[in-house]
DNA sequence: TTGTACGCGTTATCAC
DNA sequence: GTGATAACGCGTACAA
């Protein structure tokens, strides 16, 4: 059998073929992949240019298991269904790929068992980092975090006593300042339109926010199902019959099914009644009547928490909590009462 | 030093560990963990609850070196900032999940440079298999899966000859059947305003699909800038300038761009001019005149995708092309023309 | 600047 | 049913 082409099981080129090729031990090889010191000029062009010809690719499992870390960073999410979580992702994704580091990802539906269960699975891969939304989790997680020692970012909500690392925005400032914008025009009986009280906190905090700027109590529609539109038209529907001047939804993609709600039972916005949605999302800004609503700065929390995750990976203390601004959007879907 | 227990690098529990606490071999445990035969029934629950309590994790880098494979699977999507992309995600990760593998995703922008860096560093894992967007690939990427022998799944453009599997639609059959409806309402000059031929290859055989299914041309406005409604709003003006009686495009977000700018330039829809979107999402369904749109199948796709990628890791060889029909959704922004 | 010895945590193989 | 041994491909520590 003279055919040495045909091996029925062509060994991957690893360190030990190139090194071979090159007339050079192993070790060297290594370093000059890494571009780590003490490696000549000359032979590390060499190497390079052979490993590139081999078709080298470095084994990512037995790098980690030598090393004892790995360059994975498992992400956990509500869900992609959401142009928020999207922009976070990306902002990060950006930035810690252009460090060399994996992104693994995981979407919760905002269920805490969900969130341990992943992150269990998670720690098999002996991840560089975990990135986890939100301040709220399971009651486990902080032991089985505690097992595993690893750096941690909660993103999205800017909370003090972070489990490690923090940024994200101040959820309840974020709705007392767009509530006290829409109360300052003369609303006086706000209602809102989100998901049922406890699923996602954020929108908890944030209706706490926009309550307290207001005198009058706010009444709160629980809404339900998967099309954030279809949950914001139903919801506006049944807010009405509290007769409110003024309907805040959970984002804007809710209020913007509110409105199409409204234009369907005749009523005029803002003539009748008010709207606000919250995140400032692309539709707000196209619609006839721009949408009043708070705009929040996702992207940007996605690379800060991402620069921040890459200083403590590198040995440097970057602060514990950051809480980014968000800005406000007067709009056009409330108008100044009287 | 007689306090053991401030052991500054206390080493993580391993199959050592659990094995000396039970009295056994690594690999009887080893053996336990996985749930393989050859561990009698007694010592296997003795040895599982001893792990349990010892907060053993399985090391998953050390087990894909050993093993040779890992149980990672790499998924490569355009973007995330579309319901489209994130459904097919989402049909596919439960499944995935549930059999016990991560996903590593990233995302391309329509570049097929960035999808071959990415495999390029995903292969640094050993995947056990990957996923990537459409049929249009680097030229380089089909030399990097031969050397990296993995199974590979392609969704989302079902056309013959995949390089491995395919599951998705007949983009050009999807755009066709669309047309020929819109034609049959008695349309004749109809436009196009999607993204710049070559970008979106999908889009491409959709517009040729359309073109297909009328007599005069169909003339194509290219639109630019991140803000699918943005774009569809600016794309909608430029396209009136050709007075064409209805304009296609490339998904409802972009459409629904379409409709604002019709109603801010006093354009009656569908009195003056129709129009058309693709894809169905969420949002077409609440308008108050329904979008005229064209299903798709996006969670099948991606559950389909999963289970036949499944089918294919167990030695079981599933379809290598599996096209799902799409549901044309006839909606309130055409009508007969006369 | 380069090389050697060893270990990272696991699984395959074969022996008992 | 269970155990000993040898890889898996690479990085750390130290020697040359």
């Amino acid at each position: 059998m003279p055919d040495g082409a045909s091996d029925p099981n062509p060994r991957r080129t690893g360190l030990r073929e190139v090194a071979k090729a090159a007339g050079v031990s192993m070790m060297t090889v290594s370093r000059a992949m890494r571009g780590v010191d003490g490696v000549s000029e000359s032979t590390r062009r060499r190497i390079a240019d052979l490993a590139q010809q081999m078709g080298y690719v470095p084994d990512g499992n037995a790098r980690a298991l030598a090393a004892t870390n790995s360059r994975l960073i498992g992400i956990s999410l509500p869900n992609l269904f959401n142009d928020v979580f999207a922009g976070i992702l990306d902002g990060m994704r950006r930035t810690l790929h252009g460090a060399g580091y994996s992104t693994v990802i995981d979407t919760t539906d905002y269920d805490p068992d969900r969130e341990l269960d992943w992150l269990q699975r998670m720690t098999i891969w002996r991840p560089a980092a975990v990135v986890l939304t939100g301040r709220d989790h399971h009651p486990e997680l902080a032991a089985l975090v505690a097992r595993a020692p690893m750096p941690v970012v909660e993103i999205w909500d800017a909370a003090a006593d972070p489990i490690d690392l923090c940024v994200g925005l101040d959820h309840r400032a974020a709705g007392r300042d767009l509530g006290r914008h829409v109360a300052s025009l003369g609303y006086r009986r706000p209602a809102f339109v989100g998901p049922p009280p406890g699923l996602d906190t954020r929108a908890d905090k944030r209706v706490a926010g926009i309550a307290a700027a207001f005198d009058a109590a706010l009444h709160r529609v629980a809404t339900t199902g998967d099309s954030a539109f279809g949950a914001g038209a139903a919801g506006f529907a049944r807010a009405m019959d509290h007769w409110p001047d003024v309907v805040f939804f959970h984002n804007d993609n809710t209020a913007f099914g509110g409105l199409m709600a409204a234009q369907k039972a005749g009523l005029d916005v803002p003539g009748d009644v008010g709207i606000a949605g919250f995140n400032a999302l692309d539709l707000s800004a196209i619609l006839p009547r721009p949408l009043t609503t708070m705009a929040t700065p996702r992207r940007q929390i996605g690379q800060v928490a991402a620069r921040h995750l890459l200083a403590r990976l590198n040995g440097i203390a970057p602060p514990a909590l950051t809480a980014l601004p968000c800005t406000l959007v007067p709009g056009a879907t409330t108008r100044r009462q009287d």
